[in-house]
DNA sequence: ACGACTGTGCCACTGTGTGGAACGGTGAAC
DNA sequence: GTTCACCGTTCCACACAGTGGCACAGTCGT
């Protein structure tokens, strides 16, 4: 389905470099100029973007997307369950709790508990990473199994978002041996230069898993000597989830 | 472009059932079985939605939707803008503090800082609720032109979601009045039965307002003294952001 | 006044999307 | 075991929806 296909690339595309106009669009598309006005004419009919305000002819998002977006399923079960635990963690650490899914190479932001100190990381819910750049990310990676995840590692060269990022897939996977042997994975300026993050993963019924749980804060406020304290403290939150999960009464 | 837009209309309908079959969806939509699983197959493809997992033929949003509705415009400054704010609020009151932004006769949660209190409203980030039916809405429509604000109420009829929902647009309009003098819009249990809210909104260069900030709490928490009290709050909070957006060094 | 850009509108061609009908599999009813 | 109703899947001839080259109008910087 030729159209839908390029209608919905479109749609990705003017997400990305939003506000756009046409001929910068189709240029970046290599698309003929006609075929991306009809198309921008027709999803700003359908509600999906906008081109009204200050700049009349160019293109964003409006917040339909968004609302559609945020019905992403397992939603409902996973944050009725998790949130408890998540504030439990935020509460005992005092730093900001992010609770995140798959999306084939990346982990997405589902929901988040602020914390408490003034120096916050400020992630936004919905927003994406590469899941070889976060905790969560490897924690996932590690709880699949390895055939899985050696799969997603190599299915396209692993980008560098720092200098800190690992880019080896086979190093990444040696990695995921321990983070498999702790039952949590740590993070330090892989993402951010300054960003640091501990996390675990929740597993559905089926053993894979579904989820994770990190905690984000400031690299300066992470000692070595906290690891294995965080570490354990998500571990145990990740794992209190699953066991729900799966069907057990909380604790 | 009419595959365009029954895909797009497949795709917010997925978004509504899921998880969801072939025929459930054909029936629902009024669409020929063959069209809908070709419309099922092609966002599957494309990465937008999926079937796999337990049921492997009922088909769900993948977090691509919700990654990309994310990356909604506006976001970033308005978002950089009011956090500073939504915290100074969420300290001073304890309470939960709601950024939402206005689409079509809905408004949408952008962002929120968690309360302390343990019984605490769950809203998510990215859902929606018809403006009329909220104080963060009310606050938008009583910001805009008069003309724009009754234009929007009587679009359509007025959905009841709780006894207490005001549904008579004229009624709104005379409410509207108030807001407009105080500066900030109450509710109680126009949305939900319990919970209370109490918004105002943001303005943008234009004199138009953007954003709106808003306290969501249980109605037993909002006795009828603290009103202008959060008000005022809310107000000033908002007012700050307005004024930051239009340009002004905050205070 | 010119040129290099915007965004917009037109229209003949063709290839893409349509949807009815038929197929194989699964589960409940009897 | 047999029947039936429903599921998801596949096929294919027809026709119309989508394509994209081209020409036009407005706006900016020179």
């Amino acid at each position: 389905m030729r159209s839908v296909s390029v209608a919905l690339a479109v749609l990705e595309a003017v997400s990305e470099r939003q506000p756009v106009g046409v001929s910068e669009l189709s240029r970046a598309m290599a698309l003929p100029k006609s075929t991306t006005q009809r198309m921008l004419l027709t999803l700003g009919e359908l509600g999906w973007i906008r081109a009204g305000g200050e700049e009349p002819t160019r293109w964003s998002l409006t917040a339909k997307a968004m609302a559609i977006g945020s019905r992403h399923r397992g939603d409902e079960e996973i944050r009725r369950i998790a949130l408890p635990a998540m504030h439990r963690l935020s509460a005992a650490t005092g730093e900001t709790v992010h609770l995140s899914v798959p999306d084939e190479r990346r982990v997405v932001l589902l929901e988040k508990i602020e914390g408490l100190h003034p120096v916050r990381t400020n992630a936004v819910v919905g927003h994406g990473a590469p899941m070889h750049t976060t905790a969560s990310g490897k924690a996932l990676l590690a709880a699949m199994p390895e055939a899985q995840a050696a799969a997603l590692l190599r299915a396209a060269p692993l980008e560098a978002l720092t200098p800190h990022t690992d880019t080896d897939a086979d190093a990444l996977l040696r990695e995921l041996e321990q983070v498999r042997r702790q039952g949590y994975a740590v993070t330090v300026g892989t993402r951010h230069p300054d960003i640091a993050a501990v996390g675990a993963a929740i597993l559905g019924t089926s053993g894979r898993p579904v989820a994770t749980l990190s905690l984000s804060l400031p690299a300066q406020r992470l000692p070595r000597r906290l690891w294995p304290v965080y570490g354990e403290q998500v571990a145990r939150a990740a794992e209190e989830c699953s066991r729900e999960l799966g069907g057990e009464r909380p604790a």
